[in-house]
DNA sequence: CTATTAATCAAACGAACGTTCGTTTAATTA
DNA sequence: TAATTAAACGAACGTTCGTTTGATTAATAG
């Protein structure tokens, strides 16, 4: 019976800190939106910061490792792919998790800074090892002579934040499908506004 | 003499605000940062909320007027440049001030939430009139034929988001010259990685 | 059916919160 | 120099916070 109810905690902390804040939410809110009792969540977490602390650590791993599916799939096929196709998949694969993932994206982009020194440095860490796997693809790129010549770490900062960004504006009812976003993207990504 | 107390309470709140998150934050903590008792900073500000409006205003206000000033700089002349040489321009703009006024992008970035519903929506007016000036040039290139077709709103959500992520990662002592982070930009903006 | 463990409750804890207020000190004006 | 205003103090207010504790109910095992 516990793991449901820890699996709600998880849940409702993710829609409450995503809307107010880590430090705005307060566990009474927190139980009420469970059923429980304030004291009662302490049977599933040693404390406030334990809770984010799950729920980053969480999603890092998630990340890492539904990139590594995404990419690892053909494992002895298609394992070298050119640059501009793992690029265009890299960018799809990141838009569509963050916005499915919406809640769990805003947290561990907005309350880093709630972390103790040690757990955001493992975050810290866990981002950067994420954000390789794109300096990589540009890297290959660079190499096969495909993309011009680019400062590697910036150009992977700039593509993820700008896709990083969508899941702060989009809308399941608006303008646009997430496949139609994500073509956007792609073309902005590998030919900029002037094509 | 107030005026500087005034000023003492802004600067520090920055600070205090970008490091540790408004909620977060402690009019005890701020207090002693300018070296006053808490109670005293009620002469100046009728409540935390309005603490932090304040300064979401006076950014957004600041933002609006700084573009402004660099694109209507002609007055008579130079009043119609082309689209490409428009948005290098706001490319370098938008990056250096943004890394110039840090604090306060983060602020206005990051503690939307912690607004009250009024006031947030007016915030959001204000981003949007800035934002439209982006979709202002690329329609314009567009039109001319210079850009090809993009989905104008989409595309400029994505630029945006690139750019102000700058101000997440960029140090002062680090690798590249600010001026070298605007052309790198410069260049995704407008021909992406292939080129 | 009973004993044991797990899950939750209800109540309270001390600390810290934003805020208020009467008083005191410093500066300005007359 | 005396009267007035501005600025800051210092102590307290009621409230709410994260957390702890001991009793109570629900589930499981022998």
């Amino acid at each position: 019976m516990g793991a449901d109810t820890q699996k709600a905690i998880f849940e409702a902390a993710k829609s409450l800190i995503e809307t107010k804040g880590f430090s705005a939410m307060t566990l009474r809110q927190l139980a009420a939106e469970v059923g429980l009792q304030p004291g009662s969540i302490y049977r599933y977490f040693e404390s406030k910061d334990a809770l984010l602390q799950a729920l980053m650590n969480q999603h890092m791993l998630s990340l890492l490792e539904s990139w590594n599916k995404v990419e690892g799939k053909g494992e002895d096929e298609d394992e070298d792919e050119d640059p501009v196709s793992r690029l265009r998949a890299f960018v799809a694969f990141h838009i569509r998790y963050h916005i499915e993932r919406r809640a769990d994206v805003i947290i561990a982009n907005l309350e880093l800074r709630a972390l103790g020194d040690d757990y955001r440095a493992d975050v810290v860490t866990k981002r950067s090892h994420y954000e390789a796997n794109l300096r990589a693809i540009l890297a290959e790129g660079v190499k096969a002579g495909v993309f011009p010549q680019v400062d590697l770490e910036v150009a992977a900062y700039a593509i993820i934040a700008m896709l990083t960004g969508v899941c702060f504006w989009y809308r399941s009812d608006g303008r646009l499908s997430i496949d139609e976003i994500i073509e956007v993207h792609q073309k902005l990504v590998l030919q900029g506004v002037v094509g």
